[in-house]
Order: structure tokens, then sequence, then C-alpha cells
DNA sequence: GAGCTGACGCCTG
DNA sequence: CCAGGCGCCAGCT
């Protein structure tokens, strides 16, 4: 084992850091849910636990949560579901199509 | 280590 | 469409 397995074995990727690394490759004009993260992060069935993360996260600026809504597609939180117009104001801005208060993932969805 | 807490997801009535 | 219930998971007492 070479010195630097030695080390990614030391800084191995906590569960947090990938939600949110994932997170920001969502595309601008996409959407992602919290469990196709969740997916993405090697966690299958950790789609809650992604949205602790979400409401806790120190990245504010570099993750961009508000791409991320529920399987649904409506917009779940932002600042404790306090901002949500703003939320889906940003979105629509970006391009994201919505249904009503949902966002249509027929359309917007993530395609990873 | 036990217990509680969510920005979840899926099924049921 | 609208609860209500249950399983899931990481993080924090």
């Amino acid at each position: 084992m070479s010195h630097v397995d030695v080390i990614k074995f030391k800084i191995k990727m906590t569960f947090r850091e990938l939600v949110y690394q994932e997170t920001k490759k969502i595309p601008r004009g996409k959407v992602a849910t919290y469990g196709q993260i969740a997916r993405l992060a090697q966690r299958p069935k950790a789609a809650r636990a992604v949205g602790v993360f979400m409401r806790s996260n120190p990245f504010a600026p570099i993750v961009p949560c508000h791409r991320v809504v529920a399987a649904d597609g409506s917009l779940n939180g932002y600042f404790g579901l306090k901002e949500l117009p703003k939320k889906k104001s940003m979105l629509l801005e970006e391009g994201v199509a919505f249904i009503g208060e949902k966002v249509d993932l027929k359309k917007s969805l993530w395609q990873a």
C-alpha cells in the first residue's frame, strides 16, 4: 500500500461530503430528488439523511441545495419552510418547468 | 451504546 | 387529493 493509498484511507469520503459533491453536479435548469442524491452517494435508502445535510449545509453558496426537491417534485424546505416562494422563483429563473406548486419532473429532472 | 430527530419515500385507506 | 403509518439513515444528545 502506497503513501497515497494510506492518505486516501485516512480522508475517506464521508457520506455527507459525497452528498454535497453530487449535489454540486446538478446542472442549471435541472433538479434532483433527495432519493436520487442518496443513490449517487451510494446509499439508496438514505434520502432522509440527505435532507438533514441540506438543512445544515455549511456550503450555502457552493452547494445548489435549491435544486433538490422531493420525489413528487414538491419543494419541501428552504430556510426552514420560510423562503419557499424564493426557492421556486430561483428555479423558475433557471428554466425549471413547474406544474402548479410542483416541479415538472418529466421535463426538469436531472438525468445523471 | 441507546434514544430521538428530520428539507425522505413508498404504500394504504 | 389528503392524511397516516412505517422503514431508512446519519448526526447529535
